[in-house]
RNA sequence: GGGUCGGUGGCAGAGUGGUCAAAUGCACCUGACUGUAAAUCAGGCGGCGAAAGCCUACGGGAGUUCAAAUCUCUCCCGGCCCA
Protein backbone atom coordinates (compact mmCIF):
# COMPACT_ATOMS: atom_id res chain seq x y z
CA UNK A 1 0.00 0.00 0.00
CA UNK A 2 1.36 3.01 -0.60
CA UNK A 3 1.22 5.86 1.55
CA UNK A 4 -0.80 9.54 0.19
CA UNK A 5 1.67 12.67 0.76
CA UNK A 6 0.12 15.57 2.73
CA UNK A 7 1.80 18.06 0.03
CA UNK A 8 1.50 15.25 -2.61
CA UNK A 9 -2.12 14.89 -2.99
CA UNK A 10 -2.87 17.34 -5.75
CA UNK A 11 -6.41 18.58 -4.56
CA UNK A 12 -4.45 20.23 -1.17
CA UNK A 13 -1.70 21.51 -3.61
CA UNK A 14 -1.82 23.27 -7.22
CA UNK A 15 -5.46 21.56 -8.62
CA UNK A 16 -4.92 23.12 -12.15
CA UNK A 17 -2.55 24.87 -14.59
CA UNK A 18 -3.95 27.63 -16.00
CA UNK A 19 -2.74 28.27 -20.14
CA UNK A 20 -3.91 31.04 -22.54
CA UNK A 21 -5.36 28.21 -24.26
CA UNK A 22 -7.43 27.15 -20.74
CA UNK A 23 -7.24 25.79 -17.72
CA UNK A 24 -6.42 21.99 -17.13
CA UNK A 25 -7.35 20.14 -13.79
CA UNK A 26 -4.32 18.30 -12.27
CA UNK A 27 -3.05 15.89 -12.13
CA UNK A 28 -3.33 14.70 -15.57
CA UNK A 29 -1.66 13.06 -18.36
CA UNK A 30 -1.14 13.84 -21.73
CA UNK A 31 -1.56 11.69 -24.91
CA UNK A 32 1.50 12.12 -27.35
CA UNK A 33 1.18 14.02 -30.34
CA UNK A 34 4.96 13.68 -31.39
CA UNK A 35 4.78 14.90 -35.34
CA UNK A 36 1.69 17.07 -35.34
CA UNK A 37 -0.97 14.50 -34.62
CA UNK A 38 -1.72 11.10 -31.84
CA UNK A 39 -1.49 8.65 -33.91
CA UNK A 40 -4.76 7.46 -35.52
CA UNK A 41 -6.87 9.79 -33.45
CA UNK A 42 -8.29 12.89 -34.25
CA UNK A 43 -8.03 16.08 -32.03
CA UNK A 44 -11.98 16.03 -31.79
CA UNK A 45 -11.97 12.39 -30.64
CA UNK A 46 -8.77 13.37 -28.06
CA UNK A 47 -11.53 16.56 -26.77
CA UNK A 48 -14.19 14.32 -26.89
CA UNK A 49 -12.54 11.70 -24.30
CA UNK A 50 -11.76 14.40 -22.33
CA UNK A 51 -7.74 15.79 -22.99
CA UNK A 52 -6.83 19.18 -22.53
CA UNK A 53 -3.55 18.85 -23.23
CA UNK A 54 -0.95 17.11 -25.85
CA UNK A 55 2.29 17.12 -26.31
CA UNK A 56 4.33 18.29 -29.37
CA UNK A 57 7.79 17.36 -30.12
CA UNK A 58 10.09 19.74 -31.16
CA UNK A 59 12.64 18.25 -32.34
CA UNK A 60 10.16 15.95 -34.95
CA UNK A 61 8.66 19.20 -35.84
CA UNK A 62 11.72 20.96 -36.21
CA UNK A 63 12.87 18.58 -39.31
CA UNK A 64 9.57 18.10 -40.58
CA UNK A 65 7.90 20.35 -41.77
CA UNK A 66 9.84 23.06 -39.55
CA UNK A 67 8.88 25.44 -37.02
CA UNK A 68 8.50 28.58 -39.36
CA UNK A 69 6.37 27.23 -41.45
CA UNK A 70 4.09 25.89 -38.84
CA UNK A 71 4.14 29.27 -37.42
CA UNK A 72 3.14 30.36 -41.05
CA UNK A 73 0.60 28.11 -40.60
CA UNK A 74 -0.77 30.19 -37.06
CA UNK A 75 1.35 28.08 -34.62
CA UNK A 76 0.86 24.06 -33.86
CA UNK A 77 -2.52 24.42 -32.40
CA UNK A 78 -4.06 25.80 -35.54
CA UNK A 79 -1.89 23.55 -37.90
CA UNK A 80 -3.18 21.00 -36.30
CA UNK A 81 -6.82 21.82 -35.61
CA UNK A 82 -6.17 21.09 -31.53
CA UNK A 83 -8.35 23.26 -29.03
CA UNK A 84 -6.93 22.65 -26.31
CA UNK A 85 -3.00 23.30 -24.88
CA UNK A 86 0.05 22.00 -25.80
CA UNK A 87 2.86 21.01 -23.79
CA UNK A 88 6.17 20.94 -25.84
CA UNK A 89 9.31 18.53 -25.45
CA UNK A 90 12.51 20.23 -25.88
CA UNK A 91 14.42 17.79 -28.07
CA UNK A 92 16.36 16.34 -25.19
CA UNK A 93 15.39 13.06 -24.97
CA UNK A 94 15.98 12.70 -28.75
CA UNK A 95 19.53 12.89 -28.12
CA UNK A 96 19.41 10.19 -25.66
CA UNK A 97 17.21 8.04 -27.91
CA UNK A 98 18.22 8.67 -31.31
CA UNK A 99 21.89 8.94 -30.02
CA UNK A 100 21.77 5.43 -28.63
CA UNK A 101 20.09 3.95 -31.94
CA UNK A 102 22.75 5.91 -34.22
CA UNK A 103 25.71 4.46 -31.61
CA UNK A 104 24.48 1.18 -32.68
CA UNK A 105 24.29 1.94 -36.77
CA UNK A 106 26.90 4.36 -37.10
CA UNK A 107 29.42 4.30 -34.20
CA UNK A 108 29.72 7.41 -31.48
CA UNK A 109 29.36 9.93 -34.62
CA UNK A 110 25.40 10.09 -34.86
CA UNK A 111 24.98 12.43 -31.93
CA UNK A 112 27.62 14.96 -30.34
CA UNK A 113 27.11 16.82 -26.79
CA UNK A 114 28.98 19.98 -26.69
CA UNK A 115 28.86 22.96 -24.02
CA UNK A 116 27.07 24.76 -27.22
CA UNK A 117 24.41 22.07 -27.87
CA UNK A 118 23.61 18.62 -29.04
CA UNK A 119 24.46 17.54 -32.81
CA UNK A 120 22.63 15.62 -34.74
CA UNK A 121 22.64 13.67 -38.03
CA UNK A 122 19.61 12.88 -39.64
CA UNK A 123 20.29 8.87 -40.82
CA UNK A 124 17.99 9.13 -43.82
CA UNK A 125 19.77 12.16 -45.72
CA UNK A 126 23.28 12.77 -43.47
CA UNK A 127 21.61 16.50 -42.72
CA UNK A 128 23.76 17.88 -39.91
CA UNK A 129 21.34 19.64 -36.88
CA UNK A 130 22.48 21.65 -34.24
CA UNK A 131 20.18 22.12 -31.75
CA UNK A 132 21.44 24.68 -29.08
CA UNK A 133 19.11 25.56 -25.78
CA UNK A 134 18.06 28.86 -27.71
CA UNK A 135 17.70 27.02 -30.75
CA UNK A 136 14.93 25.09 -28.96
CA UNK A 137 13.39 27.63 -27.04
CA UNK A 138 13.00 29.11 -30.77
CA UNK A 139 11.53 26.51 -32.28
CA UNK A 140 8.91 26.08 -29.33
CA UNK A 141 8.41 29.77 -29.44
CA UNK A 142 7.46 29.33 -33.21
CA UNK A 143 5.20 26.45 -32.82
CA UNK A 144 3.01 28.59 -30.35
CA UNK A 145 3.82 26.06 -27.19
CA UNK A 146 1.97 26.70 -23.60
CA UNK A 147 4.11 24.63 -21.96
CA UNK A 148 7.97 24.84 -23.06
CA UNK A 149 10.40 23.23 -21.65
CA UNK A 150 13.96 23.64 -21.42
CA UNK A 151 16.58 21.83 -23.19
CA UNK A 152 18.18 18.75 -21.37
CA UNK A 153 20.42 16.05 -20.77
CA UNK A 154 19.18 12.59 -20.71
CA UNK A 155 21.62 10.30 -20.16
CA UNK A 156 20.82 6.48 -20.29
CA UNK A 157 20.99 3.92 -17.76
CA UNK A 158 23.10 2.84 -16.56
CA UNK A 159 25.42 6.09 -16.13
CA UNK A 160 28.40 6.08 -13.61
CA UNK A 161 28.10 9.11 -10.91
CA UNK A 162 30.46 11.16 -12.73
CA UNK A 163 28.75 10.81 -15.87
CA UNK A 164 25.29 11.49 -14.19
CA UNK A 165 26.97 14.58 -12.52
CA UNK A 166 28.89 15.93 -15.33
CA UNK A 167 25.62 15.33 -17.62
CA UNK A 168 23.36 16.78 -14.60
CA UNK A 169 25.21 20.29 -14.50
CA UNK A 170 25.25 20.84 -18.33
CA UNK A 171 21.32 20.42 -17.63
CA UNK A 172 21.53 23.18 -15.59
CA UNK A 173 23.83 25.56 -17.95
CA UNK A 174 21.73 24.36 -20.12
CA UNK A 175 18.59 25.60 -18.19
CA UNK A 176 19.84 28.81 -17.06
CA UNK A 177 19.84 29.36 -20.92
CA UNK A 178 17.08 28.72 -21.87
CA UNK A 179 15.68 30.68 -19.09
CA UNK A 180 17.45 33.78 -20.14
CA UNK A 181 16.72 33.71 -23.92
CA UNK A 182 12.87 32.79 -23.20
CA UNK A 183 12.63 35.52 -20.78
CA UNK A 184 14.58 37.83 -23.28
CA UNK A 185 11.80 36.50 -26.15
CA UNK A 186 9.01 37.30 -24.45
CA UNK A 187 9.66 40.40 -23.42
CA UNK A 188 11.06 41.49 -26.86
CA UNK A 189 7.29 40.50 -28.28
CA UNK A 190 4.95 42.10 -25.42
CA UNK A 191 2.31 42.54 -27.97
CA UNK A 192 2.41 39.10 -28.66
CA UNK A 193 2.06 37.83 -25.19
CA UNK A 194 0.23 40.33 -23.51
CA UNK A 195 -3.18 38.09 -22.97
CA UNK A 196 -0.46 35.58 -21.48
CA UNK A 197 2.96 34.06 -22.17
CA UNK A 198 3.61 29.81 -22.35
CA UNK A 199 5.01 28.51 -19.17
CA UNK A 200 8.53 27.42 -19.06
CA UNK A 201 9.18 23.97 -17.23
CA UNK A 202 13.11 23.15 -16.02
CA UNK A 203 13.94 19.19 -15.86
CA UNK A 204 15.33 17.85 -12.98
CA UNK A 205 18.55 14.87 -13.70
CA UNK A 206 20.72 13.44 -12.00
CA UNK A 207 20.07 9.51 -12.95
CA UNK A 208 19.67 7.02 -10.36
CA UNK A 209 22.13 9.00 -7.64
CA UNK A 210 19.90 10.77 -4.33
CA UNK A 211 22.97 13.11 -3.96
CA UNK A 212 23.09 14.09 -7.68
CA UNK A 213 19.04 14.16 -8.21
CA UNK A 214 19.05 16.39 -4.98
CA UNK A 215 21.54 18.38 -6.43
CA UNK A 216 20.09 19.11 -9.37
CA UNK A 217 17.02 20.17 -8.41
CA UNK A 218 18.64 22.91 -5.81
CA UNK A 219 20.92 23.97 -8.68
CA UNK A 220 17.84 24.63 -10.77
CA UNK A 221 16.09 26.57 -7.55
CA UNK A 222 19.07 28.59 -6.87
CA UNK A 223 19.13 30.23 -9.79
CA UNK A 224 19.57 34.09 -9.77
CA UNK A 225 16.19 34.12 -12.12
CA UNK A 226 16.62 37.62 -12.10
CA UNK A 227 19.62 38.22 -13.47
CA UNK A 228 18.76 36.28 -16.02
CA UNK A 229 16.17 38.92 -16.99
CA UNK A 230 13.36 36.78 -15.73
CA UNK A 231 10.66 37.25 -13.08
CA UNK A 232 12.02 36.04 -9.49
CA UNK A 233 10.01 33.37 -9.13
CA UNK A 234 11.60 31.61 -11.59
CA UNK A 235 10.43 28.46 -13.29
CA UNK A 236 6.91 27.96 -14.12
CA UNK A 237 6.91 24.10 -13.05
CA UNK A 238 9.38 21.09 -12.60
CA UNK A 239 10.11 18.31 -14.56
CA UNK A 240 11.88 14.82 -13.50
CA UNK A 241 13.35 13.40 -16.14
CA UNK A 242 15.90 10.63 -17.16
CA UNK A 243 13.37 8.15 -15.79
CA UNK A 244 11.92 4.59 -17.36
CA UNK A 245 15.51 4.65 -19.24
CA UNK A 246 16.31 1.23 -18.50
CA UNK A 247 17.33 1.71 -14.56
CA UNK A 248 15.44 -0.56 -12.22
CA UNK A 249 12.00 0.02 -11.17
CA UNK A 250 11.82 0.41 -7.73
CA UNK A 251 14.55 3.37 -8.39
CA UNK A 252 11.59 5.52 -9.92
CA UNK A 253 9.46 5.81 -6.62
CA UNK A 254 13.28 6.67 -5.04
CA UNK A 255 13.79 9.27 -7.22
CA UNK A 256 10.59 11.08 -6.78
CA UNK A 257 10.82 10.73 -3.14
CA UNK A 258 14.06 12.28 -3.19
CA UNK A 259 13.29 15.21 -5.44
CA UNK A 260 9.77 16.34 -4.87
CA UNK A 261 9.60 17.57 -1.97
CA UNK A 262 12.60 19.90 -2.56
CA UNK A 263 10.21 21.31 -5.01
CA UNK A 264 8.02 24.24 -4.60
CA UNK A 265 4.51 23.30 -3.50
CA UNK A 266 2.70 25.79 -5.36
CA UNK A 267 4.19 24.98 -8.96
CA UNK A 268 3.57 21.30 -10.88
CA UNK A 269 5.79 18.53 -11.17
CA UNK A 270 5.91 16.61 -14.39
CA UNK A 271 6.91 13.51 -14.55
CA UNK A 272 8.68 12.81 -18.03
CA UNK A 273 7.82 10.19 -20.08
CA UNK A 274 5.71 7.77 -17.68
CA UNK A 275 4.18 5.34 -17.52
CA UNK A 276 2.24 2.21 -16.33
CA UNK A 277 -1.31 3.14 -14.40
CA UNK A 278 0.06 1.97 -10.88
CA UNK A 279 3.19 3.88 -11.84
CA UNK A 280 1.16 6.70 -12.10
CA UNK A 281 -0.93 6.29 -9.05
CA UNK A 282 2.38 6.19 -7.16
CA UNK A 283 3.61 9.52 -9.11
CA UNK A 284 0.42 11.06 -7.88
CA UNK A 285 0.76 10.27 -4.01
CA UNK A 286 4.42 11.06 -4.57
CA UNK A 287 3.13 14.38 -5.21
CA UNK A 288 3.10 14.61 -9.27
CA UNK A 289 0.80 16.69 -11.50
CA UNK A 290 1.16 15.78 -15.17
CA UNK A 291 2.13 12.62 -17.28
CA UNK A 292 2.93 11.72 -20.33
CA UNK A 293 3.64 8.38 -21.93
CA UNK A 294 3.20 6.35 -25.22
CA UNK A 295 2.25 3.67 -23.58
CA UNK A 296 -1.83 3.61 -24.11
CA UNK A 297 -1.23 4.40 -27.69
CA UNK A 298 1.68 2.14 -28.76
CA UNK A 299 0.67 -0.44 -26.63
CA UNK A 300 -3.07 -0.25 -27.95
CA UNK A 301 -1.89 -0.25 -31.71
CA UNK A 302 -0.24 -3.61 -30.56
CA UNK A 303 -2.91 -4.85 -29.40
CA UNK A 304 -2.71 -4.39 -25.44
CA UNK A 305 -5.97 -2.98 -23.97
CA UNK A 306 -6.12 -1.77 -20.64
CA UNK A 307 -9.45 -2.66 -18.42
CA UNK A 308 -10.60 -1.62 -15.10
CA UNK A 309 -11.30 -4.32 -12.56
CA UNK A 310 -14.81 -4.69 -11.80
CA UNK A 311 -14.69 -3.14 -7.88
CA UNK A 312 -12.51 -0.53 -9.25
CA UNK A 313 -14.70 1.24 -11.91
CA UNK A 314 -15.93 3.71 -9.04
CA UNK A 315 -12.69 4.22 -6.59
CA UNK A 316 -10.79 7.42 -5.51
CA UNK A 317 -7.34 7.09 -5.19
CA UNK A 318 -6.77 5.66 -1.82
CA UNK A 319 -8.52 2.91 -3.18
CA UNK A 320 -6.04 2.49 -5.92
CA UNK A 321 -3.27 3.58 -3.61
CA UNK A 322 -4.16 0.61 -1.43
CA UNK A 323 -4.51 -1.69 -4.55
CA UNK A 324 -0.95 -1.79 -5.58
CA UNK A 325 1.44 -3.89 -3.57
CA UNK A 326 5.33 -4.38 -3.67
CA UNK A 327 6.47 -7.35 -5.65
CA UNK A 328 9.28 -9.47 -4.79
CA UNK A 329 11.78 -7.44 -7.28
CA UNK A 330 10.63 -3.96 -6.01
CA UNK A 331 8.03 -3.83 -8.67
CA UNK A 332 4.53 -2.22 -7.88
CA UNK A 333 1.77 -4.51 -8.74
CA UNK A 334 -1.42 -3.11 -9.27
CA UNK A 335 -4.62 -4.77 -8.92
CA UNK A 336 -7.24 -2.24 -10.35
CA UNK A 337 -7.12 -2.99 -13.39
CA UNK A 338 -5.80 -6.09 -16.41
CA UNK A 339 -4.62 -5.65 -19.50
CA UNK A 340 -5.77 -8.01 -22.35
CA UNK A 341 -3.99 -8.78 -25.88
CA UNK A 342 -7.07 -8.53 -27.80
CA UNK A 343 -5.12 -10.24 -30.85
CA UNK A 344 -5.08 -13.51 -28.52
CA UNK A 345 -6.76 -16.53 -29.94
CA UNK A 346 -9.46 -16.37 -27.08
CA UNK A 347 -11.26 -13.21 -28.20
CA UNK A 348 -12.03 -14.59 -32.03
CA UNK A 349 -15.38 -14.91 -31.17
CA UNK A 350 -15.59 -12.18 -28.60
CA UNK A 351 -18.64 -10.63 -29.48
CA UNK A 352 -18.71 -8.27 -26.27
CA UNK A 353 -17.19 -4.53 -26.00
CA UNK A 354 -13.62 -4.39 -24.14
CA UNK A 355 -15.41 -2.94 -21.57
CA UNK A 356 -19.41 -3.07 -20.98
CA UNK A 357 -19.38 -0.02 -18.46
CA UNK A 358 -16.98 2.40 -20.52
CA UNK A 359 -18.26 5.10 -22.10
CA UNK A 360 -16.15 5.57 -25.02
CA UNK A 361 -16.78 5.44 -28.77
CA UNK A 362 -14.61 1.77 -28.83
CA UNK A 363 -16.85 0.63 -26.24
CA UNK A 364 -20.09 1.54 -27.29
CA UNK A 365 -19.43 0.52 -30.84
CA UNK A 366 -17.45 -2.14 -31.33
CA UNK A 367 -16.64 -5.95 -30.02
CA UNK A 368 -13.63 -7.32 -29.32
CA UNK A 369 -13.90 -9.94 -32.11
CA UNK A 370 -14.28 -7.06 -34.36
CA UNK A 371 -11.03 -4.85 -33.16
CA UNK A 372 -9.28 -8.53 -32.97
CA UNK A 373 -10.03 -8.71 -36.42
CA UNK A 374 -9.21 -5.74 -37.82
CA UNK A 375 -5.95 -6.19 -36.20
CA UNK A 376 -4.96 -9.62 -37.73
CA UNK A 377 -5.38 -7.82 -41.49
CA UNK A 378 -3.59 -4.83 -40.54
CA UNK A 379 -6.84 -2.25 -40.29
CA UNK A 380 -6.01 0.85 -39.67
CA UNK A 381 -9.01 1.31 -38.23
CA UNK A 382 -7.96 -1.07 -35.24
CA UNK A 383 -5.37 1.18 -34.33
CA UNK A 384 -7.82 4.22 -33.76
CA UNK A 385 -10.53 2.01 -31.75
CA UNK A 386 -7.73 0.47 -29.37
CA UNK A 387 -5.84 3.99 -29.07
CA UNK A 388 -9.49 5.65 -28.39
CA UNK A 389 -10.30 2.94 -25.72
CA UNK A 390 -6.90 2.99 -23.97
CA UNK A 391 -6.53 6.82 -23.95
CA UNK A 392 -10.39 6.58 -22.37
CA UNK A 393 -8.67 4.50 -19.72
CA UNK A 394 -6.11 6.54 -18.63
CA UNK A 395 -8.64 9.53 -18.53
CA UNK A 396 -10.82 7.39 -16.51
CA UNK A 397 -7.44 6.91 -14.44
CA UNK A 398 -6.95 10.75 -13.91
CA UNK A 399 -9.94 11.54 -13.21
CA UNK A 400 -10.12 8.93 -10.33
CA UNK A 401 -7.04 10.61 -8.93
CA UNK A 402 -8.62 14.12 -9.02
CA UNK A 403 -11.31 12.61 -7.02
CA UNK A 404 -10.96 12.45 -3.30
C1' G B 1 -2.38 -40.70 -78.00
C1' G B 2 3.06 -38.75 -78.15
C1' G B 3 6.64 -35.45 -75.97
C1' U B 4 8.18 -32.45 -72.10
C1' C B 5 8.46 -29.95 -67.43
C1' G B 6 6.74 -30.36 -62.68
C1' G B 7 4.20 -32.29 -57.83
C1' U B 8 8.19 -30.18 -50.83
C1' G B 9 5.24 -28.33 -44.26
C1' G B 10 -1.67 -24.09 -43.95
C1' C B 11 0.05 -21.18 -48.62
C1' A B 12 4.13 -19.49 -51.72
C1' G B 13 8.91 -21.28 -52.51
C1' A B 14 14.44 -23.06 -51.65
C1' G B 15 16.89 -27.63 -51.33
C1' U B 16 18.78 -32.09 -56.04
C1' G B 17 22.50 -38.62 -52.18
C1' G B 18 24.44 -37.91 -45.76
C1' U B 19 25.50 -31.63 -41.83
C1' C B 20 17.14 -32.05 -43.60
C1' A B 21 11.97 -32.21 -39.31
C1' A B 22 13.68 -29.40 -44.37
C1' A B 23 16.20 -22.09 -46.01
C1' U B 24 13.13 -17.80 -46.73
C1' G B 25 8.50 -15.12 -47.00
C1' C B 26 3.31 -15.07 -45.76
C1' A B 27 -0.33 -16.94 -42.46
C1' C B 28 -0.89 -18.65 -37.50
C1' C B 29 0.37 -18.71 -31.88
C1' U B 30 2.72 -16.15 -27.66
C1' G B 31 5.52 -12.17 -25.55
C1' A B 32 7.59 -7.24 -25.23
C1' C B 33 6.67 -2.06 -25.64
C1' U B 34 7.35 3.96 -20.49
C1' G B 35 9.63 12.68 -22.49
C1' U B 36 7.19 7.65 -30.26
C1' A B 37 12.78 6.75 -36.41
C1' A B 38 7.60 1.76 -33.29
C1' A B 39 0.70 -0.41 -37.94
C1' U B 40 7.34 -2.06 -34.39
C1' C B 41 10.37 -5.82 -32.26
C1' A B 42 11.38 -10.84 -30.16
C1' G B 43 10.29 -15.99 -29.70
C1' G B 44 7.41 -20.26 -31.34
C1' C B 45 5.24 -22.86 -35.36
C1' G B 46 4.74 -32.10 -37.71
C1' G B 47 3.53 -35.54 -33.22
C1' C B 48 4.94 -37.32 -28.20
C1' G B 49 8.47 -35.75 -24.28
C1' A B 50 10.92 -31.72 -18.86
C1' A B 51 15.07 -33.25 -21.69
C1' A B 52 18.03 -36.57 -24.25
C1' G B 53 15.45 -38.64 -27.78
C1' C B 54 11.80 -41.42 -30.39
C1' C B 55 7.98 -41.60 -34.21
C1' U B 56 5.73 -39.88 -38.80
C1' A B 57 6.88 -36.87 -43.08
C1' C B 58 8.97 -33.70 -49.29
C1' G B 59 2.05 -36.92 -54.56
C1' G B 60 1.16 -43.03 -54.05
C1' G B 61 3.77 -47.66 -54.45
C1' A B 62 8.18 -50.54 -55.42
C1' G B 63 13.51 -50.46 -55.82
C1' U B 64 19.10 -49.05 -55.63
C1' U B 65 22.26 -47.56 -51.40
C1' C B 66 25.41 -48.13 -45.11
C1' A B 67 22.28 -43.60 -46.12
C1' A B 68 16.93 -40.94 -50.49
C1' A B 69 13.04 -34.79 -50.49
C1' U B 70 17.32 -35.73 -53.68
C1' C B 71 18.91 -41.73 -58.01
C1' U B 72 15.73 -45.84 -60.80
C1' C B 73 10.93 -48.03 -62.18
C1' U B 74 5.79 -47.58 -62.03
C1' C B 75 1.09 -45.40 -60.98
C1' C B 76 -1.81 -40.92 -59.98
C1' C B 77 -2.31 -35.55 -60.63
C1' G B 78 -1.09 -30.65 -63.02
C1' G B 79 1.25 -27.08 -66.76
C1' C B 80 3.00 -26.49 -71.69
C1' C B 81 3.97 -28.38 -76.81
C1' C B 82 2.71 -31.78 -80.89
C1' A B 83 -1.13 -34.96 -83.17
Amino acid sequence: MLTIRDNGFYKSRIGKIETKKGVVETPFFMPIATKGSIKHVSPEEILQIGYQLVLGNTYHLWLHPGDELVNRAGGLHKFMNWQGSILTDSGGFQVFSLGARAKKNFGSSGVKLTEKGAEFSDHTNGNRYLLTPEKSIDIQLNLDSDIIMCLDECPPYPCSYEDADKSLELTTRWAERCFKYFHKKVSENKEKYKKGRPKLFCIVQGSIYEELRKKSAKQLLEIDFEKLGGPREGWDGFAVGGVAVGEPREKLYEILDWVTPILPKEKPRYLMGLGKPEEIVAAVCAGIDMFDCVIPTREGRHGRIFIWNDEFKTKTIEDLAKNIKEGDDGKKIATFYKTINITNEKFRESFESIDKDCDCYTCKNYTKAYIKHLLAVNEPFAFRLASIHNLAFYYQLMQKLRTK
